[in-house]
RNA sequence: GUGGGUGUAGCUCAGCUGGCAGAGCGCCAGGUUGUGGUCCUGGAUGUCGUGGGUUCAAGUCCCAUCACUCACCCCA
């Protein structure tokens, strides 16, 4: 019997991980430092919250949700995307009667059941922000700065940002209604001519070619936005262009969730295949009451950690790492292991990265050992060294050798590391 | 759901019109009775994805099947 990860999964080993730990951590720094606080929702949720949330109508409820039964008949689906169990969460709570905005970032893992190819997986990890409770068009352009500063400190050079905005309630109706007259007379199949009644926009997002030189007259939302819209999203794009960021105005921009109003956007890379989206988001300001809450006019965005890597190595940002122990620590025979076992977690206990030589190898493995590892320091210690109290610190950097009395190795390590 | 590509050592792969299972890297050991990163020598690891067929003979040809992968669809 032998196992492999399911199907459109894949295992984070060493010493890549490391790189999905740091993007984790380099893409939620700048939402942490504008005052957003951590939330963690659970992994699974009323399958409902989805179907009403994220829209009856997507692809990603209509056929990507992993649903079961819980043993007490309820349906349950995990999470395709954050944004609806944070909503979720924050009505449950009663948040929205503090100050607002309410200000939230998460991070975790997201399952779709789509067919797996480069970028894409069943299993997929995000970096998310969300800003509910104020309609201002500062804290768009807040959230659009967080997340290029994000990449932008990972030092990638080529993600673009590609901005739109969807309308609102009032002029949306009208758009989709024009939308729909232009492309009900193309020349189409028969799945795409369903989705112009179900779900028009989707279809401006088509990659065939032969789909494409068709939407060349499209009419564009840009043109039939309302008064209220346009004028949000001029401000938007001041703000942006105020702060640095550059964008790029996308008519076509349109997103795969129902919820978006007004400002969308995406950032995109061409290094990962044919997935572009690195990173996406915009507003939300009907969700909450399609969940049964209060008005909530809100933002946020979700960042794909994986999708992140794939983007830095496109840019050859992800080199190999020196290991990351200080000290290596080799014992020669069983008496030396017995005694510098202690040391080992002193030093650690001291501050120190330390390793050391397991399974009994002989000197010239155990050093090669020490080589591997990145360590700066080797720690000798062998059957004369126990007889005299000392140990035999080597510089592997430059091969000098001294025998320091082990009372003192802690102190002159930590010395010659600080 | 649809279409293409690929399955041979831990990894990357070579293996021609069928004829003894290979290379590089990595790993382990020795060269150095207690010293790495270079060099030299040696060693271990295979159900050639799986099942069937053709043949004196199949990694190689045929059929089926599974897995992986890329792309469409969709999206992070």
């Amino acid at each position: 019997m032998s196992f492999q990860a399911p199907k459109g999964t894949f295992d984070w080993l060493p010493p890549r991980s490391e790189w999905a730990l740091l993007v984790r951590d380099a893409l939620s720094a700048p939402a942490r430092r504008a005052g957003y606080g951590y939330i963690e929702t659970p992994a699974f949720e009323d399958t409902a919250l989805f179907s009403r949330g994220v829209g009856e109508s997507t692809d990603i409820v209509t056929k990507e949700m992993y649903t079961f039964e819980s043993r007490g008949g309820q349906s349950l689906t995990l999470r395709p995307e954050g944004t609806a169990s944070v909503v979720r969460a924050v009505i449950e709570h009663g948040l929205y009667g503090g100050a607002l905005p309410i200000k939230l970032w998460y991070s975790g893992s997201y399952f779709r059941y789509e067919r797996a190819q480069a970028g894409r997986y069943r299993h997929f990890s995000q970096v998310g922000a969300e800003a509910l409770g104020a309609e201002d068009p500062a804290l768009d352009a807040e959230l659009i700065v967080l997340a290029a500063d994000g990449y932008a400190s990972l030092g990638l050079k080529n993600v673009r940002l590609l901005l739109n905005s969807l309308g609102c309630k009032e002029c949306r109706p009208a758009y989709r209604a024009a939308l729909q007259d232009f492309l009900r007379g193309l020349d189409l199949d028969e799945t795409t001519r369903q989705r112009i009644e179900i779900n028009p926009l989707r279809v401006l997002d088509d990659k065939r070619p032969e789909v494409r030189a068709q939407l060349v007259g499209a009419p564009l939302v840009t043109d039939h936005l309302c008064g209220a819209c346009k004028a949000y999203h001029e401000e938007v794009r001041g703000l942006l262009g105020a702060a640095g960021v550059a964008y790029t105005d996308d008519p076509r921009l349109v997103r795969g969730l129902d919820y978006y109003t007004r400002t969308t956007f995406e950032f995109v890379h061409d290094g990962l295949g044919a997935q572009s989206a690195v990173g996406g988001g915009g507003r939300y300001d009907g969700l909450s009451e399609m969940i049964g809450g209060p008005p909530l006019p809100s933002v946020g965005w979700a960042l794909g950690v994986d999708r992140t890597v794939l983007a830095m190595e496109a840019e050859g940002l992800i080199t190999e790492r020196a290991g990351h122990v200080d000290v290596f620590a080799i014992p020669l025979g069983e008496e030396a292991r017995r005694r510098i076992f202690p040391l080992v977690s002193e030093l650690r206990r001291a501050g120190l990265a330390v390793d050391m030589a397991f399974g009994g190898r002989g000197v010239k493995g155990a050093m090669k050992a020490a080589d591997r590892s990145g360590a700066r320091y080797a720690l000798i210690l062998g059957e004369r060294d126990l007889e005299a109290g000392a140990v035999q610190v080597k510089d592997l950097t430059t091969a000098d050798q001294t025998a320091v009395p082990l009372a003192e190795v802690v102190e002159v390590l930590k010395g010659k590391l600080s």
